[in-house]
DNA sequence: CTTGGGGACCAC
DNA sequence: TGGTCCCCAAGT
């Protein structure tokens, strides 16, 4: 008898181990490990995985498995084994590792009915349960429970005259479409036609039509051709002329495009370089990883597409990984372009039945190329020759979520079982990755140099506190102003970069100086343009804009913070002929408007790319002479250990964007801290020189990359209780601890409160404690098997990019 | 997480 | 005694 360990969608710390169940005879040469099925637990029905086939168990009396949902494992055995090793290194369950790896249309979707009990009537029930029912056979629960006889059926549950069952099945489904297949010859349709009554008009048309026609249509395009009609259709399955089929179909977020072939470009000697040891490593199968240190407008891209190209042309599969900001359509048509239909597209602006669509393709092989954001790096190909990872720093690459990985750690995780290079590219790496650089633990290639030499755009930098001090109080230095008049002039094109990070535009009563504040948690509300509201962003509440203070009833209520909305209108009256294209969270929400306003760009119908940071990254426009940067210093007063490296890097990313072909480009950076070395250094382009600063500062505070750090947190809606879950979490990890390493904390959470729940935290920073993970996951567990019980959540982020 | 059982409590 | 609500343990 053959038994299967499943793992069953619970994400509780109590079910997080597999549990044994038969394999019905007729399914067992069926079930395999990385299969979704459906299994009894407890009085339900629930989805699992299949991890492994035993043929002993240590328990008797075992149920068997219910029904199997795919034919084809969606996990497999690499996969299989990487959710474990995630579920280990990060601290989760192994159920929640699982779904990460798999697009949600894969989660299981539980529905109930009321059916009549096997071997009974429905006629045994009650006239009220009868009526209820109608000509139907089931009922599904909801009906049930809305309906008047609720009681009733309960009871002729209880008697055995009707059965609640539970199904399992997939979220999200297969599309398909209806297709005609014709199965007669031309000649034999003509004859056909002949025969058919003149009277039958709809049928002679559709005769007619197909006489002419190919021998496979679907409905669809048949209604685009002529007026057809499903049952005209039908009648003519019935007389055994055609056949009616269900065909899957992909939803295709693209099919109205069409993407221009493009060739490879002719490298230049620097990119040559560059690729050829990385075809190098390719070609070997070896297990190196690259960092790829390019200024912007290198030709990063071109190298990644050629290097694609070889592992391709040794039939094996590669995975590109951009962020999810950066995934533009300029992208993806670069790719489509070069590649065909041999690539699949994953990001975050496709429905849920696209991303079950683009994964199908990559699952059974007809792609040989995914493009995505984070979660593209779990793409199931069964032979990876190449993984590359652009703008390698970005933030967006760490799961702010369990399971919190980090996307670069299961890179290498992969690209070491399937023996072949990691590529991580970026004109700012992060300092993590530069100084395994230098320690040669990555191998380190450099691009130095921009395309034909362009020369890197010319940055100044403005003090803002002298413009004041020259009583210029608006948001535009005279600078900047007069840079933009001239291209507005020259007809050339300027991008205006507000980085409002931690400048959110938040509500004050100018007469008694409160902000209004989220009342669950500990955090200003933020005013939305677009439903006119406030909202938090924390726990989603939302509310109406005050017009009275409502702490002290003054009409004095004002908008603080300066966002994009703002720069819009003092824009227009400053320069009242300039037209701008304001690209934010906001105006970008809606399906395929990033496209749009980027396109309006493109054709030179918009002078000015007003936007926050997703302005920064990718954006390749010859027109664009001048990059403005409104305030540079917001990013820099924000409480995080990065704060630095990321306003560094989002300068220069966005510096990046002047200048990338024959027109010069020049950058204009305002800020209030001029002197301050992110900034110094951002305007003089100087990477090496920031990671030496940046490296010395991390290493006197004991940061990463200096310091390997694990964040813990502790909540509950009682602040006693969270303050003692703390402490005594603090205790245990302290006890375990080695001389070099140090916890800091408990202290409350930088917001205190979300969602009502009170939050501390501690954060250990270790070179090495090679038992931390072990003694986490026992502290892990312990908190898991009781917090039903005590309301405590713990969580536990390794080497966190944020310490909210 | 969901479910069903059991106990406490209440109303009649 | 019947009903309801809540707590809690079990889940292969």
């Amino acid at each position: 008898m053959l038994i299967a360990e499943v793992y069953v969608e619970v994400p509780v710390q109590q079910i997080n181990k597999p549990f044994d169940y038969l394999i019905p005879v007729k399914w067992q040469d069926v079930v395999c490990p990385g299969m979704r099925v459906s299994v009894p637990f407890g009085p339900r029905k629930l989805l699992g995985f299949v991890t492994k086939i035993k043929t002993h168990s240590e328990l008797k009396q075992l149920k068997e498995i219910e029904s199997v949902l795919d034919l084809d494992p969606v996990l497999n055995e690499e996969l299989l084994q990487l959710g474990k090793w995630m579920a280990a290194e990060t601290v989760c369950l192994t159920i929640a590792a699982y779904q990460a790896m798999l697009p949600a249309a894969l989660k299981g979707k539980y529905q109930k009915t009321v059916i009549v009990a096997p071997g009974k009537q429905i006629q045994d029930c009650s006239a009220d349960v009868q009526a209820l029912f109608g000509d139907k056979t089931r009922l599904n629960y909801e009906e049930v429970l809305a309906s008047e006889a609720v009681k009733e059926i309960q009871t002729e549950i209880s008697n055995g005259h009707l059965e609640l069952v539970r199904h399992v099945g997939s979220k999200g489904s297969v599309r398909t479409e209806k297709v005609l297949r014709i199965l007669k010859s031309h000649a034999e349709l003509e004859t056909i036609l002949q025969e058919t009554k003149k009277g039958a008009t709809k049928q002679r048309e559709l005769l007619e039509f197909l006489c002419a026609g190919p021998t496979e249509i679907s409905f669809n395009a048949l209604k685009a051709e002529i007026a057809a009609t499903l049952n005209t259709v039908k009648i003519l399955a019935d007389r055994g002329i055609v056949e009616l089929v269900e065909v899957e179909q992909y939803r295709d977020p693209f099919s109205a495009k069409s993407f221009n072939q493009s060739k490879h470009m002719q490298l230049t000697p620097l990119q040559a370089r560059v690729f050829k040891q990385i075809e190098t490593a390719a070609l070997a199968e070896r297990n190196e990883t690259f960092l790829l240190y390019g200024v912007t407008g290198s030709g990063k891209t071109e190298v990644y597409l050629q290097s694609i190209d070889v592992v391709r042309q040794e039939g094996k599969q590669a995975i590109m990984l951009v962020p999810e900001i950066s995934l533009t359509p300029q992208m993806v048509t670069r790719f489509k372009g070069r590649f065909g239909d041999d690539v699949a597209v994953l990001h975050s602006g496709l429905s849920k039945g696209e991303k079950y669509d683009e994964w199908r393709r990559i699952h059974r092989g007809e792609v040989s190329v995914v493009v995505g954001a984070r979660s593209a790096i779990f793409a199931p190909f069964k032979q990876i020759g190449i993984i590359i990872i652009d703008e390698e720093h970005e933030g967006t690459y760490k799961q702010e979520d369990t399971p919190r990985y980090h996307t670069r750690n299961v890179a290498i995780k992969r690209a070491e079982h399937h023996r072949c290079p990691v590529v991580m590219g970026s004109a700012t790496p992060s300092l993590e990755s530069f100084a395994r650089a230098k320690k040669s633990v990555y191998t380190l290639l450099t691009l130095g140099e921009r395309i034909n030499q362009r020369a890197l755009p010319t940055v100044s930098v403005v003090d803002m506190r002298e413009e004041l001090r020259n009583g210029n109080r608006s948001m535009f230095s005279t600078e900047l102003a007069v840079k933009i008049e001239e291209r507005l002039v020259r007809k050339e094109q300027i991008v205006l970069l507000l980085n409002r990070r931690g400048y959110s535009s938040f509500v004050m009563c100018r007469d008694c100086g409160i902000v209004v504040e989220c009342p669950n948690c500990d955090v200003s509300l933020t005013y939305h343009s677009a439903g006119q509201n406030l909202k938090c962003h924390y726990c989603g509440f939302e509310s109406t804009v005050p017009t009275t203070c409502p702490s002290c009833q003054s009409d004095h209520i004002r908008f603080f913070g300066t966002g994009t909305q703002k720069v819009e209108e003092e824009m227009s009256k400053r320069f009242p002929n300039a037209r701008v294209v304001r690209m934010d969270v906001d105006t970008t929400r809606k399906k395929g408007a990033h496209e749009k306003l980027l396109q309006q760009v493109e054709s030179g119908q918009a002078d000015i790319l007003l936007g926050t940071q997703m302005i920064a990254k990718g954006l390749d426009f010859p027109n664009i002479t001048l990059v403005g940067v409104l305030s540079a210093d917001t990013s820099l007063h924000i409480a995080d250990f990065r704060a630095s490296e990321k306003t560094f890097q989002l300068l220069t990313q966005v510096s990046g964007r002047a200048g990338r072909h024959e027109l010069e480009g020049e950058v204009v950076i305002q800020t209030y801290t001029p002197e301050h070395y992110s900034i110094e250094l951002a305007a003089l382009q100087n990477y090496d020189l920031f990671y030496e600063r940046e490296m010395t500062v991390r290493r006197q505070t004991a940061f990463s990359p200096y310091y390997f750090m694990t964040l813990m947190t502790v909540s509950h809606v009682d602040r006693m209780t969270a303050m003692d879950a703390i402490h005594s979490v603090a205790q245990r990890v302290k006890a375990t601890l080695g001389e070099t390493s140090f916890l800091f904390g408990p202290t409350p959470s930088p917001i205190a409160k979300v969602n009502n729940r009170y939050r501390f935290q501690c954060l250990i920073k270790y070179r090495q404690e090679p038992n931390l993970l072990t003694v986490l996951s026992e502290i892990n567990e312990d908190f898991g098997l009781n917090s039903a019980k005590t309301g405590v959540f713990l969580s536990i982020d390794m080497n966190p990019n944020m310490m909210m």
